[in-house]
DNA sequence: ATCAATACCAAGCGCTTGCTTGGCAAGCAT
DNA sequence: ATGCTTGCCAAGCAAGCGCTTGGTATTGAT
């Protein structure tokens, strides 16, 4: 189980989100605690996890979960909270930097393959795969988050279907995308052949991303 | 809950299937409680379904279930079999039937997209969203039968690839499909404003199959 | 020195889980 | 008529589940 290694301006940029409240610092115990179920949350799932499975990963009691957390779902939760904020907070300043909508596409690809293959928590990937565990009240409150997440794309291929860029329309595309960069999880891995960013290229090119 | 309404040529081939003795047949009690296991699974997960649910489903209690399975697993891995052979069954006769490549991809796809979204049984998307759940035995069983299926699109893709129709390597295309084509499950509805006929198109269309 | 907050343990409660056992009834071939 | 197979019920067991309660040790502020 290789971990991914964040890079001195990831630091920084977690190190402002834990600062604003956003995300618990991984530091503390429940940061530990919330980096354990996501971990044991990919691995076996939301049902097939127990709080026993979670406390022994931290190497805490059961019960003592419940000092950190309402309850069971309230780490789901959250976990999908802190993933998608980080992923969020990286992709606006990497838009907000770059000017052309390909740049900007390219980027916005990169970050969400990086959320997916862990370069900054291990949750991002149940955002999609555990959503149905979810209350519905817990649902409608994620959703916000993921409607900031999916706006953004969304402008970028709209922009890249006005300039000619695609012929496909963006709700499509993004469904699309959203599919394919998700399925990478269950094939590609870092530090494998293929590198992460000739995947970006490989994923630009198959997107038909290129002038009309 | 709309069930989508099997073809007269559909029921013929899967009449084929259960007299190869390779699908069980649905009004058998066996067959039901197979169907009432998918749907379900599909709902709630395979985790988060207990046999008492399925049970339930069908009329009968938990118990009596394991006069059918010797344990819930059983019934999971049925499920996949199932599914992946009557798609692998539809996709086999299709390709056989066509000459061109372009044809023959745009025929797995929507067989790909058929089988997904519940054209005959609603098994199928459980093959990516379990495959968790069972236990590594019963992986690489189905594994066998997922490589003949995952086999039959490398080889069309790979004679797009040699015939100038795209330029992404097959298996790298493959799993961009795959993702894009699962991912649909989760926004593509039948009897929406997009018809499945349409959908094919736009997906053949965003993959750049066409020539360079 | 005192107080309050934090992080945890120890024990266990009430419930649900997958699964077992023994038996019953209907259908069917002999 | 008999015996066998199939499909199910009734009852319940052992284990595991999420979660609660009451208490303790440590820490930093007052």
């Amino acid at each position: 189980m290789s971990q991914a290694q964040p890079s001195q301006t990831q630091q920084a940029e977690l190190a402002q989100l834990v600062s604003q409240g956003l995300v618990t610092d991984p530091a503390s115990p429940k940061g530990r605690l919330l980096a354990a179920s996501a971990q044991l949350f990919k691995q076996k799932g939301f049902a097939g996890t127990t709080v026993r499975d979670i406390a022994a990963e931290v190497g805490i009691l059961s019960g003592s979960i419940f000092h950190h957390f309402p309850n069971k779902e309230s780490i789901l939760k959250a976990v999908m909270a802190e993933a998608i904020l980080t992923c969020l907070a990286r992709m606006e300043s990497a838009v907000a930097k770059l000017e052309t909508t390909p740049a900007r596409f390219r980027a916005l690809v990169r970050c969400e393959l990086e959320a997916i293959h862990g370069i900054s928590g291990v949750g991002f990937t149940l955002l999609t795969s555990e959503w149905r565990c979810l209350s519905a009240d817990s649902q409608a409150e994620i959703l916000k988050l993921r409607q900031r997440y999916e706006g953004l794309h969304r402008e970028v291929l709209a922009d890249a279907k006005a300039q000619g860029w695609t012929q496909v329309e963006p709700f499509l595309l993004r469904h699309f995308m959203r599919g394919a960069l998700a399925e990478t999880s269950n094939w590609f891995h870092l530090n494998g052949d293929l590198s992460l960013e000739d995947l970006v290229d490989q994923i630009c090119l198959a997107a038909g991303m290129r002038p009309s």
